[in-house]
DNA sequence: AGTTAATCGAGACGGTACGTCTGGTCTTTAA
DNA sequence: TTAAAGACCAGACGTACCGTCTCGATTAACT
């Protein structure tokens, strides 16, 4: 997000406040905490609950929309390691790592509004894929990959399908239901299971 | 949406075009199809597009937002009558009903952006899931609950997670890829045998 | 002032509000006389204060300055009619109307900056001077020829540059010097004589 | 305009630049010359043209003004010695001093604008009073003096307002007239024989 | 030779105003 | 009563300056 310098060169002038960047940051999560919409956020109501100036907004983000980007990514919690124990155990905590955890849950409705502005802009929308979404989605494939390996799982599946065979239900109840009940840790295990064994009756 | 009178009182003064009621519809749509991101959507605007007055707007609609799903709801398709021929052709029907098609697919970033703004606004939302999703919802059961009597699905399974396994990939494919690669008609199929079946190896 | 329409045409929507138009140059006055320096008076502020819309001030002025020369020409006194006693008294009369009396002496340093100010656009330095310079300018030209016609004036004497002789030395008094004390109603009698007379001795 | 020490002190660190004044004075110029208009100086452009930081600016003068101040005093011709010939003469040469000649013309537009804004601060009006104005006003009622004592001037007559009668025309037509046509070095004998002989018809 | 201290260009900082645009409401004339 | 037009208040937009404040790098004079 900073666009301030190519690196090697002296980089002249006051330095950018690093305080005043996490000022501003924490100041949106602030505002849509309390209960403020998304749409009634603007650059100017940020820049006075942060006690910034507006200039010193956009001398970081082009926009509103970039400084969603890096709010979200803010309070991402960061992939917690596989258990490694089995295919079933590793592919649960995959899924399981969609959902809305800790800091990322302070307010989930912050999360579910971002995100749905987010998709207006595509351009985010995919600089939010790159950072976030894509290496996730890797881990997955990689857990995947073993399985087949192993003779746990057929080979003859495509293996973006089935990343979003798992992932997709688990978005889908994150960020889309309107009663906004979020998901339980639960709700990984039944879904891994269900897609491990398919919908037929036991043979 | 109208908010004109109680139905069976005489209705006095000019009565209300229409025709009018069409431009503007129509004018939201065709702005979108130009490719004026939805935030770039104002009252104003859509009035200028449509040569109408902004009041003309406000008598109709008590917002962008309610404006917006009647926008939707214009251009969803009905949903086809299943074929009925086997579990597995009612299955594929239903979920391939997921996709953008025919009228809705005139611009599919369209949708795509009525669809994330929607997400912010939590009535419209829900609105929209009860007139467009729930119904779809009603008969995707309807079709696993005959699978069950008729012995092709386990009993033993929750039918709401199973809603989700089978609508929440091509949901996900259809609003949330970046790249905006419409899926298409085959993988209705490709999900639904993989859910049937399963990731399990054929034993 | 109005930028509105020419007329003759059937001019449609809603009309605009005279009264909001003495509104904004009563809150310019006002603000003026608290002792707002020129400087300090913003677009901004008048609207504030004014209990107006930024774009209902734009709607009529291009700008401050604009609004300025309307605000001078609002406070201007119509010039009193000449005695038409005597040519002295006449000219008397003429030099003393230069003086700031009455609503224009509400306050003498609100005319003092505003004239300071308009010095620096000379389209607006201008249209004051056509306005309001000129047709009193054009009455002490009259003056001086019924002067030249009756013989008490020379008649090998440039016209305009007896104006400036007359005229110049009660503005210079009027705007320019520091201390601000606004010269009394003998001075234009001074003046007049000693221009009438000269300064050689009596012969 | 030194703000730095009082002298006789010792003076430690490093000096400032002179060279860097003359840039400022100069970026200023320059500027003007170019046809900005003296609103849209602001310090950050003058900086930016003298290839200075603002601080540098402001370390010498307390704002735009003072530094106006310099700029035109930098600008100021010396006044010429009088020719000491005549009364006429000295006349003509003291009303001749207040037109815009050699450097001072090097764009009259310039200084027509920095009296306009100079006009605006108190303070810094009569700072130019007393450093350009007063010492003009003395020599030239000197002259006056000495023509009372010869008896060329009636003794009955007040100096300073003679003084406006003399200087006050020159002044207007330099620095009011829109049509920004300077006076020409005819104008000063004008205005001297006229004041000199008066109005009356030559008896 | 090293220290001290004010200077330099650069540019970040919290503010305020700019002139434009939109949101909703209100007020006019015409149909 | 509705329609189109457009004025109205409110307030956000992104830009430009204000005057102050750090930065690292000079540049003397004083140790």
């Amino acid at each position: 997000m900073d666009h301030q310098h190519k690196d090697g060169e002296p980089r002249r002038g006051r330095p950018r406040s690093e305080a005043v960047e996490r000022q501003i940051l924490e100041a949106v999560i602030v505002l849509l905490e309390e209960g403020v919409p998304l749409a009634g956020l603007s650059i100017e109501r940020i820049a006075r609950t942060a006690g910034v100036g507006k200039a010193t907004i956009y001398r970081r983000w082009a926009g509103k929309e970039e400084l969603y980007v890096e709010v979200v990514q803010s309070m991402e919690s960061p992939s917690p390691p596989l258990p490694g124990d089995s295919l079933r155990g590793d592919l649960v905590a995959t899924v399981d790592n969609v959902r809305l955890r800790g800091a990322a849950k302070r307010s989930s409705a912050l999360l579910h509004n971002v995100f749905a502005q987010m998709q207006s802009y595509p351009k985010l929308w995919s600089k939010y894929h790159s950072l976030v979404v894509d290496p996730r989605r890797r881990v997955l494939d990689e857990v995947l990959r073993r399985g087949i390996a192993n003779g746990e799982i057929r080979a003859d599946i495509d293996l973006d399908l089935v990343g979003d065979l798992l992932v997709a239900p688990m978005l889908v109840r994150t960020l889309w239901r309107p009663d906004a009940e979020l998901p339980g840790p639960e709700v990984a295990e039944r879904i891994v299971d269900a897609v491990l064994e398919g919908l037929r009756p036991v043979r």
